[in-house]
DNA sequence: GGACGCAATGTTATAGTGTTGCTTGTCCTT
DNA sequence: AAGGACAAGCAACACTATAACATTGCGTCC
């Protein structure tokens, strides 16, 4: 476990972009956990830094494969799959549907309703957040007299970077 | 195969809210596929009106067990795959990332990106359009430099009747 | 200090979802 | 009839997720 001594720092721009250190993203993540008194344990802290580190949206086969390679220690799905459980309650990961994946989350000290572009060709992804279609979204639920739970929105297509390689 | 001699209506009203005749869809399906020269075939179509007469969002799994029972004879997770992915092509059919499952579309003669609003009580799922939050994501996308090519937008949560059944 | 309670993790097996590769059939064309 | 193109059948497998049960570690209470 990678002891960090980094200040965590609340992010207050919503269009910051995800441009953070993982290793204050991570501090800020055990901060947040400390204040609500719940565990950041070292199972949880390892997936969470793997998430940072792979830079994607990354499977939950994968991160069982990193764990175990790192940790030198086998581990199974639903020891995974439950910490990733309690990383998402917490909101410090979220789920891509449409990739069966998971991503840490950039922005877990607001309670954010983010969206995530997502590319087919570097499979990277950006989470960013949107007021304006959060609350179209709250609009058309309120319409159908709908009380939301859950948001999921997942733009695929291809980045800049990626879309400018290609062209080139 | 039911032999219908329904009439196919495109519809107009985006705030139709779905309520169409699953007949009448799918004539309209079949309509849909002569004009583009594609074959809507008897297992595809057949799944199109497995699909509209389940009401809610289904497995594919369970679609194969309903092929299976209804033309007594077995089906393969391949052939149905196909058939899913030739419906989804066409925009006949939408799969739900977040319930690993498939709908009717309700409106497959509109280009038309739709949101689907998913009840976790009653598993139902109404598909609206909204080009305000259509026109968001694109703005979105772009300041990204970011090219769509699928949007995925589902919200999860209690939809008017059954919050008012849980209240009773 | 021993017994208990609780949260987290470990272990094994299995359920659920989706794909690959290859073969067969069918219809249409020449 | 031969050939091509598309659709479907089939067997095996890969990937994703959960169920059910056992164990560990730690704090508390008598």
């Amino acid at each position: 476990m990678t002891k960090t001594s980094i200040r965590p720092r609340p992010c207050t721009d919503p269009n910051c972009r995800g441009r953070h250190s993982p290793g204050e993203r991570i501090a800020l993540a055990v901060a947040i956990c400390e204040g609500r008194g719940v565990q950041m344990t070292a199972l949880r802290r390892r997936i969470l830094e793997l998430l940072w580190a792979s830079g994607r949206p990354t499977g939950a086969y994968e991160l069982i494969e990193a764990v175990t390679r790192r940790d030198s220690r086998p581990v199974g799905p639903p020891t995974v799959y439950r910490a990733l459980e309690f990383l998402m309650a917490q909101g410090l990961v979220s789920r891509i549907e449409s990739l069966n994946a998971y991503v840490p989350c950039v922005h877990p000290e607001r309670d954010h309703e983010c969206l995530f572009f997502i590319c087919s060709a570097c499979r990277a992804s950006v989470e960013i957040e949107d007021p304006r279609i959060a609350g179209l979204l709250a609009e058309d639920a309120a319409v159908l007299g709908f009380v939301p739970t859950r948001r999921t929105v997942e733009i695929e297509g291809m980045c800049a970077r990626c879309a400018e390689v290609g062209a080139a």
